[in-house]
RNA sequence: UGCUCCGUGGUGUAACUGGCAACACGUCUGACUCUGGAUCAGAAGAGUUCAGGUUCGAGCCCUGACGGAGCAACCA
């Protein structure tokens, strides 16, 4: 058990999801033989996003955390939607999160036999039937909401009739569209899904697993609750907007079942983020149209676009975990995001020196050729990540923003004739400064203290303290720093208002010529560093030891950039 | 104008069978600092959508409003 994500309160009690408590009372009371057992079942047609990982976290987690099983099944029941490209992205995602299915990788295809004999047994039952009508009368006398619908003129065909057809549905007789198979229940249910709802359809589609064995496919509805059910499921969760999908889900299970155990459905809030959107069809627009670079742009809520902003598995998690679970529709402000991969990465992430806007600096009274070895430390928060050496020499990079010709007050960093330490090494103070004929600054003159060496034992103090690499040894990088990707916060909640009109412009801009230590360019894709005062860095797929590249994951937090405001 | 679900600081959550509304993020101070990071100390910020009712006592129970979301795909 794994407690360490649980909210104790004053008295020492735990305080769980309303989801942990009624698996906590089922187990208690031992419902279904005191067994937990849960299910992820993604439909593969996109890329899992960190919606998804909220409820990975939860299906799988509930599972370890009471000694139950977690199984995965693609709910592929609409062979036009969806391909195999997909299942592999979704089984590397899971165990990217370090979830692990074992041996029960299930497809609801897998069910289709067992589906279409309950559906057989249905129509002996009296229980469902063959409907000839056409998309557009079905659903109008389907009704609305708020009237009721009206029964449809084939409710009352013969067992015999309806067997016949159904199975000729299947033989391929009948053109897609020209006839569904309906269960019989209430046409002036007030619950919508209640009015006769569609179980069976024709698609003479081939089936990325059964191939063209079938001519009719089960809807979601007539799937889940039954592939719960074959599964030995107990605890079904999925997102609120099922909740009236609930007693088609028990009715189904109800007709189905010759036991006392039962599958359970229980719905939870779905993950809102600010400032993204998160609907599957969205984020393949925003591919397909070319918004983003792919389906893993480090700008995307994927998982794999995440992977590759440098997110660690270990942040997304524990972001899921303060964000919790509950009915309430809620958006969460990606900060809490922000500030889960800082907190990870505070511990993780080695310390080095990169600079992203390179602004020239000479150090006039340091000898010509000498270099020094200075050893600086990896990581403040660890010890035992060691410390490594950097060259130092006469010529140096510091970042273009660290330095002001006229400077305000609570500029703590370099101005002419102010001091700053550059870090690792020595106090430097600016002389002067030379601009290029535009009138930007290209050079910088200062001189060092050679006694302020660090770990020397000098104690001046200086206000400010600047990164920098030399400028003789550093390798040439190219960064990327993201912003959000739209400009709203709930880009896709403004009713009258396109989603895409609030894409932000801005949200990539592609640094070159940055200045990196030199060994960092040997880096491996995915390595992941903080850059001193700058934020946290991971190396990009697109990176070679020739031409390195690096994504910013997030910035540090930064008060001076609310200062300078 | 139907059914279902939901309404607690800016945001997300907590508050056992009713008992002084708690935590995290964010914000703001201050300390410390060779990262304006981290860390530490502290502060502000809601009286729980509203109105009634039950009760010694209601965020929790009851009634009624109001507000929001979902549901009318041969999608999941």
């Amino acid at each position: 058990m794994d407690d360490d994500n649980i909210t104790v309160n004053e008295e020492g009690r735990s305080s769980v999801s309303f989801i942990e408590q009624i698996i906590i009372d089922d187990l208690k009371a031992g419902k279904n033989g005191g067994r937990i057992h849960t299910r992820f079942p993604p439909e593969p047609n996109g890329y899992l996003h960190i919606g998804h990982a909220k409820a990975i976290c939860l299906d799988f987690g509930m599972a370890l955390k009471y000694g139950g099983k977690c199984n995965l099944r693609f709910d592929d029941t609409n062979p036009v939607k969806e391909d195999v490209e997909y299942v592999d992205s979704i089984k590397e995602d899971i165990h990217w999160l370090g979830f692990d299915w074992e041996e029960r990788e299930f497809y609801a295809s897998d069910y289709f036999g067992k589906l279409f004999e309950y559906a057989v047994d249905l129509i002996k039952r009296g229980l469902a039937y063959v409907d000839d009508q056409s998309a557009e009368k079905i659903s109008e006398q389907k009704g609305t909401p708020v009237k009721a619908g009206q029964d449809s003129p084939y409710k009352n065909r013969t067992v015999e009739e309806n067997l016949d057809l159904f199975y000729r549905m299947n033989e391929g007789e009948f053109d897609e569209g020209a006839k569904v198979l309906r269960a019989k229940i209430d046409m002036s249910s007030p619950n919508m899904h209640m009015r006769d709802p569609i179980i069976y359809r024709i698609l003479k589609k081939s089936h990325h697993r059964t191939g063209s064995k079938w001519n009719v496919y089960p809807m979601y509805d007539f799937a889940h609750g039954e592939s719960d059910y074959y599964e030995g499921i107990t605890h079904s969760l999925c997102t609120l907007e099922f909740e009236v999908h609930r007693p088609l889900y028990d009715w189904l299970v109800e007709h189905l079942k010759t036991d006392d155990y039962r599958p359970r459905q229980i719905e939870f809030n779905r993950l809102n983020l600010t400032y993204t959107v998160m609907s599957k069809r969205k984020l393949l627009e925003l591919v397909q149209e070319g918004r983003v670079s792919g389906w893993d742009d480090p700008r995307m809520p994927t998982l794999c676009g995440l992977r590759r902003r440098g997110y660690t598995p270990e942040s997304v998690k524990k972001f899921v975990d303060m964000i919790g679970y509950t009915k309430v529709e809620a958006i969460n402000d990606v900060t809490l995001l922000e500030h889960a991969v800082r907190d990870d990465l505070n511990v993780k992430a080695p310390r080095v020196f990169g600079v992203l806007k390179p602004l020239k600096v000479v150090i006039t009274n340091y000898p010509e050729d000498m270099v020094e070895d200075l050893e600086v430390i990896n990581n403040p928060e660890d010890e035992s990540m060691g410390s490594r050496k950097v060259h130092f020499c006469k010529d140096v990079y510091i970042e273009r923003d660290d330095f002001m010709e006229d400077p305000p007050n609570k500029f703590f960093r370099l101005a002419p004739g102010r001091e700053v330490r550059l870090k690792g090494a020595y106090i430097v103070k600016c002389d002067s400064f030379r601009k290029n004929d535009n009138g930007e600054i290209e050079e910088i003159y200062c001189t060092y203290d050679s006694e302020t060496r660090s770990g020397g034992g000098s104690n001046r103090k200086v206000k400010g303290t600047l990164h920098w690499v030399s400028a003789r040894h550093a390798a040439d990088a190219e960064i990327r720093l993201y912003d959000r990707l739209f400009k709203h916060e709930d880009p896709a909640g403004e009713k009258d208002t396109d989603f895409r009109e609030f894409l932000n412009p801005d949200s990539l801009e592609v640094l070159k010529g940055c200045k990196i230590e030199p060994w960092l360019a040997e880096a491996r894709p995915l390595e992941k560093f903080q850059f001193q005062r700058m934020g946290y860095f991971c190396v990009d797929y697109d990176s070679t030891p020739a031409k390195p590249v690096f994504n910013r994951t997030v910035s540090l937090k930064d008060p001076w950039a609310k200062i300078n405001k």
